[in-house]
DNA sequence: ACTAAAAATTTGTTTAGCCTAATAAAATTT
DNA sequence: AAATTTTATTAGGCTAAACAAATTTTTAGT
């Protein structure tokens, strides 16, 4: 049985969606609105998905992967994480750049190809966003890592990834002059309007915006 | 304007065929034998190619590639062989093992990307299959290369290409083992039956039939 | 519990890209 | 030059993937 690349796309966006919400069922609005079509296209595609068992489809009420539908949704996921790498690693490309790109590369076909190109960079655990890589056997790194937001204390972290991947938004990190794996060191927490004052690698400080600080990922650091 | 991937396909096909029989017009049949799809379904490819301006089309004589439209097929064919050296050279595929996974890669869809790709690589002028590689204006390298059974003269030739790129030919040609680059010295032809005795790289000899000297392209070493 | 609003589905079209069968044009044979 | 064969086109249909408009189901507000 193939899978299209517009099917590809829609198990894709129902296993982000349902990551979002944690394992939820995804409604037909979600679905429409993450990628631009109407709800009707997406009812008919979804007809179609559950005829393929790849998804558990019940009219009015959402859905859900099926495992077969989640397997491919994460091999998706993997071959677009490992060509973000390889455009970011091998040909320079900056951050904000490459999701287009892998939006492409990732339909390509052939199971030796992403096993070779694995091996090629290195078998990396996260891309460039610092989105963990599923394995080959799709088992993903798991993150203990928070948005910067839900910080309360006045710790020390390190910033590990990003929630956000609109171009607007990195490019605002890095004219910041914030990288995956710098220190981040919150100073302040404003209690009008929640921003946050933080000190980036122990020299310069910053005010970041609650909306910012939300899509901004950390750790605490050891 | 957009150019759909299959719209590519068939520029890609009449720019092949049209090189083969030099730059003269293709037809409908040959179009249809090469890409596998019925006659009646190019026609309206035609239809539609010419309406782009990408192809002059005269119903019933055949068909030529505009300028647009060459300048279009000839960067699918300078993607595919650049992706192919990323393959060999980068990931270790065998020059049998490429052409599938190069089909798909030759549409993916940015100036940027091939650009990058090409420096990466080291700007290549030819292919694993020793094919030449348009640059970035669309110039190729001419080749000054015949196929072996061309050659009359008991001569000492390089091989540099072949002209049939089929899983089975190119395996035969490893079998052998002849690579590109290899020195060939013709030792006798046979009059009977066209075939072929060669040295390869002053060492082990072998017999080619005609069929396979045909494909196999050389140039006179210096 | 009832009604209004929101969400989802059904119905009917559209376009790209394929097909088969019927027909027309061009090339070849006699 | 007429008849036959080959080549190409037209006509009519199909499926995937999109749309808008109409309808149905669910949810929320009183």
């Amino acid at each position: 049985m193939t899978i299209s690349l517009t099917e590809e796309n829609y198990l894709k966006a129902i296993y982000t969606l349902s990551r979002l919400g944690d394992e939820s069922e995804v409604t037909t609005n979600e679905i429409s609105k993450h990628l631009k079509n109407k709800a009707a296209t997406v009812t008919d595609m979804l007809k179609r998905l559950a005829e393929k068992k790849l998804i558990n489809y019940i009219p009015y009420q959402g859905v859900k992967l099926t495992e077969k539908g989640k397997r491919t949704a994460i091999k998706v996921v993997r071959k677009h994480r490992l060509w973000e790498v390889f455009l970011v690693d091998k040909l320079n490309f900056k951050w904000d750049e490459v999701h287009e790109i892998a939006e492409q590369l990732e339909h390509i076909n052939s199971d030796e190809l992403i096993q070779r190109l694995d091996v090629f960079l290195g078998k990396p655990k996260f891309d460039p966003h610092g989105d963990p890589i599923p394995d080959a056997n799709g088992q993903l790194n798991t993150i203990k890592a928070l948005p910067l937001n839900q910080r309360k204390s006045k710790g020390n972290f390190i910033f590990v990834g990003v929630n956000e991947h609109s171009k607007s938004f990195l490019q605002h990190l890095t004219g910041i002059g914030l990288k995956i794996g710098d220190s981040l060191l919150i100073e302040e927490i404003n209690e009008f309007d929640n921003s946050f004052k933080v000190k980036i690698n122990k020299t310069n400080s910053q005010f970041f915006s609650n909306k910012v600080a939300s899509n901004i990922l950390v750790e605490i650091k050891k």
